[in-house]
DNA sequence: ATCAGTTATTTTGCATTCATTTTTTGTCCT
DNA sequence: AGGACAAAAAATGAATGCAAAATAACTGAT
């Protein structure tokens, strides 16, 4: 067999008792939340191929609920499907992520300007607090707890703009760049993430004012940055690394 | 039989010679194209049941493909699937509308931005040519084609941002609000047109000068009126009909 | 040994079939 | 008549089966 899936031996999940505590009716719909996941985790390298019985095997259901969750992850933008070839998860160019990164930047920017309508006081402070905890993170050179910080101060302005089909397509855009986006967060970069800081203190002025065009202002260039230092870490990958083997 | 498709006793496109010029290779992709378009141009009422069995007679396939299809249009928000209990076309509410014209504010302010980073200036004079076209449009009180023209607009906005990311984005969520956006396009309010003229004005200055956050915020407000004035439009649906049958 | 051509195996796409669930129809009772 | 219950019909969800396409394996020639 020559297929690029780690085998496991086991299913994704146990058989019987769901995963997480998600509940899905559907048979489909419950391979579809499995199978997201498994792609968005990153557990098939990029434009691996995924045969449709191993898949099979591996989530213990027959190939009609299957593909149609491939489908729906094929619209999503997740894998690709080519015609008699099966799915592959898709490969993202450096332009696929420009622009992926480009439209985040734009979401985010919208999300900030209908944060400003409605968001409270109290939403607010907790994002301030969120700031203070990803500052810690940062004088103590935590990469994977700055990551996360950041990513629930990102999600908290999604969430105030009060807005669910929004919420969705970020939520759907984050999923496809999501392996990208940890890897590329300016690991090593000390100079980028002081600038960050800086960003995010702006936004959070400009979140107290409630000044929307200038927050999706700031929000926009933030994300631009975000998406020139994603790209130039995957350029010239690694900085400390041997030049050869 | 209680579906609430109109039948009219013939496939909707022709069972052999696919009906436009678009080339598919699987069933299910022509499946997925056809069915979109029947669904966006409204041939089936909101809320109204989708029953498998006669689409599949409809389109002369089996109900597989048909199924994959349905699924991939409940993911984009065309549709949506009750479980063992079939399929509807969605049924957008007054939230919901707000909720997509804010987003779709959110992408052509992305865009607006964008286009000012690469739009030639022979993009800028077709737009111009555009924005004429639809004066003309609006001086004759032609409603069709001052839709179209503007649609055209939009779209070349869109096109000039260079992201096909975007676009497709784009596309989707227009798609879901078709029905809504032409019949709400201010029928009847002259006050609202002349409006509309005098910010496509204030777009394309700010897009000759390349004048990036200004123009996003023209943008967005645009379509803010315009969300605005769909909402009104669906609340007080005909202001010249009688008050009672 | 390498490569073209051919055959065998696997994989995909779609149709069909089977088991449940829902919806409708029919019947009986008040 | 009207409503509650039960049986029949239809629709959905998922598995299996089958033909076509693609991939892999094999053969033989250079």
């Amino acid at each position: 067999m020559k297929s690029t899936i780690p085998d496991t031996g086991v299913p994704i999940t146990p058989p019987t008792g769901n995963g997480g505590d998600r509940q899905e009716a559907s048979l489909h719909g419950e391979t579809l939340l499995r199978l997201r996941d498994y792609v968005v985790e990153g557990n098939i390298p990029e434009g691996g191929r995924v045969p449709e019985r191993q898949l099979c095997e591996m989530l213990g259901i027959s190939r009609t609920p299957l593909r149609e969750a491939l489908k729906v992850l094929a619209a999503e933008g997740l894998i690709e499907l080519l015609p008699n070839r099966g799915a592959r998860v898709r490969q993202l160019s450096q332009r696929d992520l420009e622009e992926l990164f480009d439209v985040m930047a734009g979401l985010e920017s919208l999300a900030g300007r209908l944060a400003c309508e409605a968001i409270t006081d109290a939403e607010i402070t907790a994002i301030e607090q969120l700031h203070y905890e990803m500052y810690g993170h940062y004088l103590h050179r935590d990469m994977h707890g700055y990551f996360q910080a950041n990513q629930r101060i990102h999600e908290s302005i999604v969430a105030a703009a009060r807005n669910e089909t929004l919420k969705t397509a970020y939520a759907n855009f984050a999923g496809r760049i999501r392996r990208v986006r940890y890897s590329a967060n300016f690991a090593r970069k000390r100079q980028r993430w002081a600038e960050a800081m800086r960003e995010h203190e702006a936004v959070l002025d400009a979140l107290r004012r409630r000044a929307a065009s200038e927050l999706s202002d700031i929000l926009f260039q933030h994300l631009r940055n975000k998406r020139t230092a994603a790209i130039e870490h995957l350029t010239e990958p690694r900085e400390d690394a041997p030049a050869s083997p």
